[in-house]
DNA sequence: AACGATTTACAAATCGTTTGCAAATCGAGC
DNA sequence: GCTCGATTTGCAAACGATTTGTAAATCGTT
């Protein structure tokens, strides 16, 4: 059965297609008796403007895309949960691409979302070249980037003092008397990543301490990747007795790693971590990270998307947000 | 800048759009020299072709809805990640609703995936009343339910045999010799745990044992809930030897109440969770749980919803999948 | 009753595709 | 060179909405 159309309304109701449509929008003058007529009809036939329809004529497809790395990250799913949120509530769908952090597939699904037509796109996820970005703007379709750097894009950017937050993470140890100190990282490409890890260096530099390069590793983003890092630098000749982990993951792969090891946290290692995701506080001990005021940044995220589809070319804005030490289990003062 | 449209590109390549189309889509003949010519033309311009005009002509739209309680919850956002894997290789793209289980909103979004035409649903989520569904099927919308019973209604769907589950988990806590045993339901409306906690319930009944009413409480699905419930079980006068979760948020939430209040898991309590989430793996101990085969199921229903799109009013299927006992670290024989 | 001033309703154009059918082109055979 | 199929191409009409300009209906005044 072929959905009811407006054609279908008109006719029902005695009037023409134009009535019934300044009728719903509130556009033109409809007289009241007209208009509860052609409500009472919509009612009784079930009709449901077609979106696709009215967004061919210029109108908005009340879609926006959702580009991050992993929508099963729960990082990442928290992220969506709320942009879905924000968006339902001001009848929006949201669309979740998982970019894997793969440049070819940030670029392949802007193209995709591009073509449906998205009234914005949300990134939350490293792009490479500010090509596909600046030919964007020019179509003027919204972007604004969330938790990640943009520099010399053209594109509103919401996101955390990184290197305030590596530098809050390493106070915290500094403070608990660590001196022998390691990083577990991801891949420094990631913007994000390599701002944690100056800031964090940068606070033990200015206490008088060194990171050696040896106590600095890079790896994928995950639990397993985490913990076989992790795994090298405790069974290393001097472990450290605390290591900043740059996410959550890599925390909890370290946290595994010390207890495969029979190193007990926070008693002999100390681990910290970043994110301030559901799993920080499900493990035990309970991991002390660094939050990020996510569920602000988003709102003003996704204001900042919807506003800048009216008022477009206007000022790039890049706002930054304050991180939070949040103290668990995970961290104490070295033993020794 | 306007996006370039398939009249110009038809201008460009001094042909008819009619001809434009053809070549891209393959349908008439087009001769070899003009199909060069056109996506020569094509590259230059950098065109794309509007999804949503092509949507107008009753072509597909090459978007899927998927309707589950939370994406932010990690059992379903693993589900929502393999679906859009899934669903970005064959082209599609996929809009994520959380409904958070309420009957409105179920209703209300696939109302609104039903204005965005999209290709086809899959339902993660419980629905109350068959009407909507019988309206869709009507309406030929492809719909496939996941890992969730829809009994009546006109449908596929693919499940697991959650019975079948909770019986295993009363055999492993049998098998560890317990005897005093409590359950953690989440709602009973939920028709998935109803089944597991009757499997779970039949299977001690069948040893002997009986679970007295007290001791199967149901509650909110989430961390916080499971912990305050379980910490009333744990609190109680006949304190069990092991409790059954029906799923990993509530386990975990029991193990937190363990731990806050002294009894070690799994020497004092064993508890066991549903799900095999990446929760699971994470705790400390690690959870003991019933895994279902997801992504199997996943893509299983993907294809499913793919292929009923094509080949409609076929005979509606109903594939059930069987579960898995996952040994961890957070059961063993009660210490008494 | 007739006038202009307002409302209200409508017909037609438009958005960017697809598609059935007619027109044009082509190659081959005589 | 002409005719006849076969193959390519293009025209024009959808699809379901919005929007604009204009005609018709309504209203209040005199």
């Amino acid at each position: 059965m072929k959905a009811t159309t407006i054609y279908d309304v008109a006719k029902e109701a005695g009037v023409s297609i134009a009535t019934v449509s300044n009728a719903i929008n509130g556009k033109g003058k409809v007289s009241k008796k007209k208009r509860d007529e052609i409500f009472k009809v919509m009612e009784r036939l079930q009709y449901q403007p077609s979106v696709i329809a009215s967004a061919l004529m210029g109108k908005k497809t009340y879609t926006i895309g959702l580009l991050i790395p992993d929508v099963s990250n729960p990082f990442f799913s928290e992220i969506a949960r709320t942009v879905e949120d924000l968006a339902h509530s001001e009848g929006y769908s949201v669309i979740v691409c998982s970019t894997d952090n793969k440049d070819d597939r940030v670029e392949k699904y802007i193209r995709l979302l591009e073509q449906k037509s998205v009234d914005g796109i949300l990134i939350g996820t490293g792009v490479e070249n500010a090509d596909i970005l600046t030919q964007l703007a020019e179509k003027s379709l919204p972007i604004v980037m969330i938790a990640r750097e943009a520099v010399a894009m053209p594109v509103h950017s919401v996101l955390t003092d990184d290197f305030k937050g590596g530098a809050l993470a390493a106070e915290h140890l500094l403070g608990g008397g660590h001196r022998q100190i390691a990083v577990l990282s991801e891949n420094f490409k990631v913007t994000s990543s390599y701002e944690r890890v100056r800031g964090f260096r940068f606070a033990l530099f200015e206490a008088g301490i060194a990171v050696d390069d040896e106590s600095i590793i890079s790896c994928d983003s995950s639990i397993k990747d985490g913990k076989r890092a992790a795994a090298v630098l405790i069974r290393g000749e001097n472990r450290p007795s605390a290591i900043f982990c740059c996410n959550d993951l890599l925390a909890i792969g370290a946290l595994q790693a010390a207890k495969e090891a029979g190193v007990r946290v926070p008693e002999q290692l100390s681990i910290i971590g970043f994110d301030d995701t559901i799993l920080s506080t499900v493990t035990n001990p309970a991991l002390t990270t660094v939050a990020q005021p996510m569920d602000q940044m988003v709102k003003l995220a996704f204001d900042l998307l919807i506003r800048s589809a009216e008022n477009t070319d206007e000022i790039k804005q890049r706002i930054v947000m304050q991180p939070e030490l949040i103290v668990r289990e995970s961290t104490s003062t070295p033993a020794n």
